[in-house]
RNA sequence: CGGGGCGUGGCGCAGCCUGGUAGCGCACACGCUUGGGGUGCGUGUGGUCGCCGGUUCAAAUCCGGCCGCCCCGACCA
């Protein structure tokens, strides 16, 4: 108590990160803790950003030919031993039904960490020519992996995800596929939450368990540290063995499938608020907020009060029929200045503010949420305020992800000296993306991952052929890759 | 599992050392006031002090045991 002054404010963002974080997901609202350890209760307005995200990648997703099916939450523990990887992977991790009914069971459950084992089992016996290849199916679900640290959003017992799990006639076909997925992502999260992200494969060491290859688009969070947005694997023909996935192809020869899966999760929220939020509390962008625009109506006397309320009900029609996604906080007993912080707070990327002088004026006020100080307000005209507020939204929606590229750009450096990498990763925000020639041998990366807890993030796709010297050992290193400190 | 810390109204804490039957801030309810950046005042609701046992005339406070949570580490697509 002694140092929280003002608990109206959060912790400054530059003062703890985490504290911040955790403050702005309770009191913007989005979630809270749950009874059971490592569980996360989400709230109506951090559902709704899931179900805006969610409701636009699924779109997203059906136009690259997925469909939705459902499979379900229990798997026999037997599934898991399948793959040998992929058991070694996931196993401490798993939850265990043993009982039904009053009774032990004859086998044990696995409540799914991810369901490529039971959806494989199935896809072996629907799957028996090319015929039916390729399949695409993609399931919106809940999956529970038992973490031993856990953090809102970011690592939780149980989350909310989509799994997508496709089955092709020939390797290249899953090997495109696997790209397709990485750049739907991408272009998602870029355009849709605007989070930038930098892409590529993953090292052997952070591949999914039973991948041949896992592709993954990471983003930078403001506290210099790396979080996985999304990722894409390239399963090669390892589950379809494990679970004898064949086909028949136009030879008449028996041939496994090719495979691929990839997922995004509510991880992303986490994402958003660490990449946008600021000490006001949270910054939506336009495309994910639920409410986009709030009209703050403000009074001194009655006469004043109609008027005023007038005049906000006419805006609020007006945004309406444009399409906007508009309220008016008509409460009282909490005055404007309440209101304006109180839907900071929640993220809301515009707010109208109408009093008797606007009203006299024939003017509203626009206050940008992704602007700071006196730029932030603007007067708008109310006649035009219809046809000007969509196109500042779509500003907004621009600034939020020019403003969250130019601090990941900042913050990512080429380094040549191993001390220097070093002496990055040790500093108080220490952090950031070091972008490093890497020899690609598993005892460099170790060493960096002890000595400055910095992991492979990504080795970047398309680069220039040209070699380079490993920034641990100095042999020759044929590609570049992006180490940073990560959630 | 190792190291550290904490359990007192919904939240944050004080009280414990030096036992005497619980208090503050916020939140919440009602009223007045205020209203262009977190208005002010008043009244009020709400707690078997984590659990069990012991000492004592008397335990939030002292003693013993247990349970739970948090932080750091190990671990982690």
């Amino acid at each position: 108590m002694a140092y929280k002054q003002d608990d109206k404010k959060v912790t400054p963002r530059s003062q703890d990160f985490a504290a911040w974080y955790n403050d702005i997901i309770l009191r913007a609202e989005l979630a809270d803790y749950s009874p059971v350890r490592g569980c996360i209760v989400f709230r109506p307005d951090g559902f709704a950003v899931w179900e805006a995200l969610r409701d636009e990648l699924d779109r997203r997703i059906k136009e690259t030919g997925a469909r939705n099916a459902y499979f379900p939450l229990f798997i026999p523990q037997s599934f898991l031993q399948k793959e040998a990887q992929h058991v070694q992977g996931f196993a401490p991790e798993v939850a265990v039904v043993t009982h039904g009914g009053g009774k032990e069971l004859e086998e044990p459950l696995i409540v799914r960490p991810t369901s490529e084992t039971i959806i494989n089992h199935m896809f072996a016996q629907w799957i028996h020519s090319h015929r039916d290849l390729p399949l695409m199916l993609n399931q919106w679900c809940n999956v529970v992996r038992w973490e031993m640290r856990t953090r809102l959003f970011l690592r939780t017992a149980e989350f909310l995800w989509q799994e997508g799990h496709t089955a092709h006639a020939t390797r290249e076909e899953a090997e495109r596929e696997t790209l397709t997925m990485l750049e739907t992502y991408r272009g998602f999260i870029e355009e849709f939450l605007a989070v930038p992200l930098i892409y590529g494969r993953k090292s052997a060491a952070e591949r999914f368990p039973g991948a041949e290859e896992t592709y993954t688009v990471e983003g930078l969070m403001g506290d210099g540290r790396a979080l996985q947005c999304g990722t894409s694997h390239f399963l090669g023909q390892n589950f379809a063995k494990a679970f004898e996935i064949r086909f028949l192809d136009e030879q008449n020869q028996m041939q496994f499938a090719w495979q691929t899966s990839w997922g995004v999760s509510t991880r992303l929220l986490g994402a958003l608020v660490m990449v946008h939020g600021d000490d006001q509390g949270l910054r939506l962008p336009p495309a994910v907020a639920s409410t986009q625009v709030v009209i703050v109506p403000i009074w001194r006397k009655p006469e004043e009060r109609e008027k005023v309320l007038h005049a906000a009900a006419n805006v609020f029609q007006a945004l309406k029929t444009a399409g906007v996604r508009v309220r008016v906080d008509e409460r009282e007993g909490v005055t404007p200045g309440f209101k304006f912080n109180d839907w900071e707070m929640r993220g809301v990327p515009l707010r109208i503010e109408i009093g008797p002088r606007d009203v006299a004026a024939g003017e509203v006020v626009a206050a940008r949420r992704d602007l700071a100080g006196p730029t932030a307000k603007s007067k708008l005209v109310s006649s035009t305020v219809a046809e000007r507020v969509p196109a500042l939204l779509n500003e907004i929606q621009k600034n939020l992800l020019t403003q969250a590229r130019d601090a990941m750009l900042a913050n990512t450096r080429q380094f040549d000296s191993y001390d220097a990498l070093r002496a990055q990763m040790e500093g108080e925000g220490g952090g950031g993306f070091a972008d490093i020639y890497w020899c690609g041998k598993a005892e460099c990366e170790t060493k960096i991952r002890e000595e400055t807890r910095a992991t492979c993030r990504a080795i970047p796709l398309d680069q220039k052929v040209e070699v380079g010297a490993c920034i641990v050992c100095g042999e020759p290193a044929p590609e570049r890759a992006l180490f940073a400190k990560a959630y």
